[in-house]
RNA sequence: GCCGGGGUGGUGAAAUCGGUAUACACAGGGGACUUAAAAUCCCCCGGGCGCAAUCCCAUGCGGGUUCGAGUCCCGCCCCCGGCACCA
């Protein structure tokens, strides 16, 4: 009699005794010796949540899910996998939910943790729960702000003044994404900009670096391309246009030598430069505007210091601008053109100042129309010049140049460098390359982030807070609701921020800004492995061994902003020597995005997808297997309710087909073509997994166990086992309670390895050739593998519809595809 | 506007080195078992004509290349995601 009385498949009950079974034998938990010593380390990396109130969603388990199905399928091939996971915990979203419901977060954000380990046990997440970070941690983010100050050290943080957005009712500093159509995204009040002094790093010093390992590193082509759109590489030059010292009558500086410098992709344009504008907050505005402007300039700079950054920066909106009654020499006509500000020229791109050419640019052109500016078209299209009435600005960079003096005639690409290296030789010109990329500002005027380590005094400045100080602990703030001052709560709590300087030892004060959410993120997988020190942030040897990542799921949301900082990061650090690499993550993949019935999942739609009662109801294992199955891994798919049948029927019949028999399968002889089958489908699973395209990986297992079922046949052991192996990543506790079941001990992810194939066993003998006329299918023949053209042909012909299609024409052609096709072409 | 990714049965989706389009599932229909329901099992299931068929039509639309196109090329339309006055 079997030791289990219980024969039904009781997800819940087998679910329960493996997730505890694994805790209790350390199944997926290294000891730091492990760490130290493991031979074939795998690092499994997945993005770790946000630990909302609302508790795991959907989205995370079927990122959690893909990934984790790899690290066990990576396991079961005999790598020793170490797959962490933690809590980014710190972050406006707290914060915001605490104010709202008057939760304090230290105790909202650990509460929402237990919630969230508890469904992360309950999902069957291969995690090594020895090794977990929590950002909000002192004991993490001590380390979060000893990397602050290597950066410091290393010149990478600076202080500089930046625009930020302001909301005057709620008198907090807005991201962009909470200014909707210049109002407060929560109270509807116009948003203003406010000028702070911020901490910023130094990012762009890397721009051309992380542009060019793109090249190097195994992710996916969507993530690339949207880092190398993002960083925003342009090769042009920059033009020096000098100042008329008196342009409009009484120039401000005559005779300073002022020079307006410009960067342009289009040097060829230069002769049709009608203008030049200066962004408001150009330094050179005052110098250049001449007296009776000196007003309406004025007020133009003011507005547009005041307005939201949301809207000045929107695109397609009426151009405004302002002339400044100065004037400057186009170098390359030598003649003067008028200066202008504008807000759509922006400071921080390029010098803060372009030389506007209305022919062929669009923005140029809505300006010039606007303010009577002259409209001079200096590029012919190719062919026809007249063909582009329908277009304002020729913008194409492909024709040659006319109105250009010497240069007319010449084609686009060549004037392009022939205008730069001419007017370099005069000392107006230079090559230049610019980057989109801005630097990282990391200052929060919030709470609930780690302080920025540093301190001010009057005397000795900006003062790094000593390592050996660290961490500097956010200070318990009952009241941290934000106030008009325009800096963080922390600017409120006196016996805090008032410390001696630990330079001079006189009166000074902490940094109250905390830093930005995306620094915690930007290196905890460095940390993972190294949670078990207290002394540094991470250690020399462990590290060594376990990075870089070797395999990074995650969504694609993130491909810009965590996926870069954290390679800045670890350049940076490579670069001090603190790391022997200099990119964090060997290989990312990005997952798609679950929607359900066709649309986005949202509240207000009321078609969320809450977890926990579908794994009450179904168990983990089944919804797993049904997330993995609704759509390709990459791409996301819909999910419908009713779906989930279909893995669970599959899993029934899986525990059907062994567990009635207490695992005396029959031992009836071979059937070769069940065995045929079943090389096939290990072939396929093992490459699709790999793959991540487990939708078609559970695809071919379920077909092979209806083949193996067939005709109500109860398949022999050897036939299934090894199905129980190819679907054990997919779901861990079925497979675990089955492969007891078949008499094994231990862990299947210990004991089983991954099944291998026999190529000769899944090759077909006999297959069915579709035989075409012209390229219609109008039979098929059953031949030997591998036959040739003339066997094939042979059986071909005796088909009677093939015969019927073929009389009477010449055969002009015969195509064979081996085992496939063959196509008679007739004339 | 720019950059990605897509448009295939009633539905989710297979098939991408060009080679039998619709695997695997869901829903639906029919049947078995059952007092009944649930569960389970079996059969059918792109459209059309039809007794039937590898007869015709069908992978967003229009062209093209090819013996052969869901797949490649040209020109469009639509959906999803990201970026958006970056000179």
């Amino acid at each position: 009699m079997s030791k289990h009385a219980d024969r039904a498949y009781d997800p819940a009950a087998i679910e329960r005794k493996w997730q505890d079974a694994w805790d209790r034998n350390g199944t997926n938990a290294f000891t730091l010796d492990q760490l130290r010593t493991a031979r074939r380390p795998f690092f499994n990396l997945m993005m770790f949540p946000y630990p909302s109130a609302e508790g795991l969603h959907v989205g995370n388990i079927y990122a959690f899910t893909g990934a984790d199905v790899h690290g066990r399928f990576k396991r079961m091939q005999g790598h020793d996998v170490f797959e962490p996971i933690g809590f980014d915990a710190f972050g406006i979203h707290s914060e915001n939910f605490a104010l709202k419901t008057g939760i304090h977060p230290m105790e909202l954000i650990p509460a929402n943790v237990a919630n969230f380990r508890r469904q992360l046990r309950r999902i069957g997440g291969m995690f090594d729960w020895n090794h977990t970070v929590d950002t909000t941690d002192p004991r993490y983010y001590k380390w979060t702000q000893w990397l602050f100050l290597q950066l410091f050290k290393r010149g990478l943080a600076e202080q500089k003044e930046a625009p930020v957005n302001w909301c005057p009712s709620d008198m907090t500093v807005l991201a962009n994404e909470q200014v909707i159509a210049g109002m407060c995204e929560r109270c509807g009040t116009p948003v203003e900009q406010r000028r702070i002094r911020q901490w910023f790093f130094r990012i762009t010093d890397y721009a051309g670096r992380l542009l060019e390992n793109l090249d190097h590193i195994d992710w996916s082509a969507s993530t690339l391309k949207a880092q190398s759109n993002w960083i925003g590489r342009s090769e042009g030059a920059e033009l020096r246009f000098p100042v008329v010292p008196d342009g409009g009558g009484k120039a401000a500086h005559p005779g300073t030598g002022a020079v307006i410098s410009v960067f342009t992709t289009r040097p060829d344009t230069v002769f049709g430069a009608s203008y030049v504008v200066l962004a408001p907050e150009h330094p050179m505005v005052d110098q250049v505007t001449s007296g009776p402007f000196r007003e309406a300039v004025g007020d133009y700079r003011t507005r547009a210091r005041e307005m939201d950054l949301v809207t000045r920066q929107k695109a397609g909106k009426e151009k405004t601008g302002m002339f400044t009654g100065g004037y400057c020499i186009n170098p390359a006509t030598r003649k003067p053109v008028p200066v202008w500000i504008a807000d759509y020229v922006l400071m921080d791109y390029g010098t803060g100042a372009i030389m506007a050419v209305p022919g062929h640019d669009q923005r140029d052109y809505e300006f010039a129309s606007r303010f009577d500016l002259p409209i001079v078209r200096v590029v012919a299209a190719p062919g026809e010049a007249g063909d582009t009435s329908g277009v304002e600005a020729y913008e194409e960079p492909v024709g040659t140049l006319v109105n250009s003096g010497s240069y007319n005639g010449t084609p686009v690409r060549e004037a392009k460098l022939a205008i730069v290296d001419d007017l370099a030789a005069r000392g107006k010109a230079e090559r230049k390359v610019n980057y989109r990329l801005h630097d990282w500002c990391i200052s929060r005027q919030r709470y609930w982030g780690p302080p920025i380590p540093v301190i001010h005094c009057d005397h000795c400045g900006v003062v790094p807070v000593p390592e050996e100080d660290l961490p500097v602990v956010l200070p318990r703030v009952e009241d941290f609701r934000p106030d008009p001052s325009g800096v963080s709560p922390l600017a409120r709590v006196r016996d805090w921020y008032e410390v001696p300087c630990p330079s001079c030892g006189g009166d000074a004060v902490r940094e109250t800004d905390v830093s930005d959410t995306f620094l915690d993120s930007a290196w905890y997988f460095l940390r993972y492995p190294s949670a078990d020190f207290g002394d540094r942030a991470f250690d020399e040897a462990v590290t060594g061994r376990w990075l870089p990542v070797d395999a990074y799921i995650g969504g694609n949301e993130h491909a810009v902003l965590h996926l870069l900082y954290s390679r800045f990061v670890v350049m940076a650090l490579h670069d001090m020597g603190h790391l022997d690499f200099e990119e964090p993550y060997k290989r990312f993949r990005a997952h798609g995005l679950i929607i359900r019935d066709g649309a986005k999942m949202s509240k207000s739609k009321g078609n969320v997808i809450i977890p926990d009662p579908i794994i009450e109801r179904y168990g983990a294992d089944t919804f797993r297997l049904y997330l993995m199955f609704l759509g390709p891994f990459m791409e996301g798919g819909d999910y419908q309710d009713k779906g989930i049948s279909g893995p669970r029927g599959f899993l029934h019949r899986l525990w059907e087909s062994i567990v009635p028999r207490d695992g005396a399968l029959p031992t009836d002889p071979p059937d070769r073509e069940v065995e045929r089958r079943l090389h096939q489908t290990i072939r396929q699973v093992t490459e699709q997994v790999a793959d991540l395209r487990y939708n078609t990986a559970i695809a071919a297992m379920m077909a092979y166990l209806n083949v193996a079922r067939a005709r109500g046949r109860t398949p022999r052991r050897d036939e299934i086992e090894p199905l129980v192996r190819l679907a054990a990543p997919f779901v861990p506790h079925i497979a675990e309670e089955l492969w007891q079941r078949l008499g094994n001990d231990g862990s299947i992810f210990d004991g089983a390895r991954w099944p291998g194939y026999d190529p000769a066993k899944a090759a077909e003998n006999r297959v069915r050739v579709a035989v075409q006329v012209n390229g219609r299918v109008r039979g098929t023949v059953l031949t030997p593998a591998g036959s040739d053209r003339e066997e094939v042909a042979a059986l071909a012909q005796a088909e009677s519809n093939v015969a019927r299609h073929l009389d009477g024409a010449e055969v002009r052609r015969i195509i064979h595809v081996q085992d496939r096709l063959l196509n008679f072409v007739v004339g």
